[in-house]
DNA sequence: ATTCTTGCAAAAGATTTGCAAACAA
DNA sequence: TTGTTTGCAAATCTTTTGCAAGAAT
């Protein structure tokens, strides 16, 4: 991984009274270099490969830490496992209903949200999710 | 429960190949008249009071049914467990980073996701979910 | 009669936790 | 040194499943 990748993980851990530790890298990069958003299993899986006495509950612990401190987030799917995505800007998901894959979406315009959806003005709005579901190019097709 | 309610569920699970039991009347009829969209622990301590055999897993079998003969929603919070919408048209859910509580919203206008978000051409959207996380009007003060 | 459903217990999957040893600051 | 993290096993939480007995069609 590289090292100023390593000092932007170290900063932000320290800043959150954290240390920086070889599993913790090693997951940071592994969700760096991920095509996809990967589960935590996923993730242990994968580093497991350089790292082969990491254990489940440290890649757990590791990817908790990670978006704590605002360098990953936690997707939560609904079906099955969590996911864990390296981007933390404003954005969003689809999800193919057939193989699971999922992708970002880039908002198109900002602020849009008031004209799709009615909220009562006594709920105090700080975010909000769009996920959108349906068939990837190659489940179309199969 | 009102006759012509069961008689719904029947004529729903009728044509599904299914049976109308107490028990499936029961956990409909505790969803119609829930206040929030409950999750399955919720239905099975709310119904235990007039029927106290029934188990969760018939609970869960059953929320299941109504949901595959389209007189129930499911909606995964992505936190904790499942809930249960009897709304099946379209719309949307505010949930409370606080308390969890969830409201339905109505969309205000059909047919706006394109200019929200940009989606690629080569993936066939079916549907979308919105959830405006925040805090409501109980939490906001507290 | 036949098929579906119930209730129970056990299983399964995902995530969390307690704790002593190891590590980072 | 002091406080944090690791790895392991056990625990927890949610949901599913197998199966014999019971209920609905």
């Amino acid at each position: 991984m590289g090292e100023e990748t390593d000092a932007t993980l170290r900063e932000r851990l320290v800043t959150a009274g954290g240390h920086l530790t070889r599993q913790r890298c090693a997951v940071y990069s592994y969700l760096r270099r991920a095509r996809q958003h990967p589960t935590a299993e996923e993730v242990y899986l994968g580093v497991k490969k350089e790292m082969p006495r990491i254990s489940l509950a440290t890649v757990y612990k590791n990817l908790e830490a990670l978006v704590n401190c605002g360098l990953a987030t936690k997707v939560t799917a609904g079906d099955g496992a969590a996911r864990y995505d390296i981007r933390t800007d404003h954005h969003y998901h689809s999800r193919c209903l057939k193989c699971g894959w999922m992708v970002d979406l880039d908002p198109e315009a900002e602020g849009a949200l008031p004209e799709l959806v009615r909220v009562p003005s006594n709920f105090e709005v700080s975010q909000y999710r769009i996920e959108v579901l349906g068939f990837c190019s190659d489940c179309r097709e199969g």
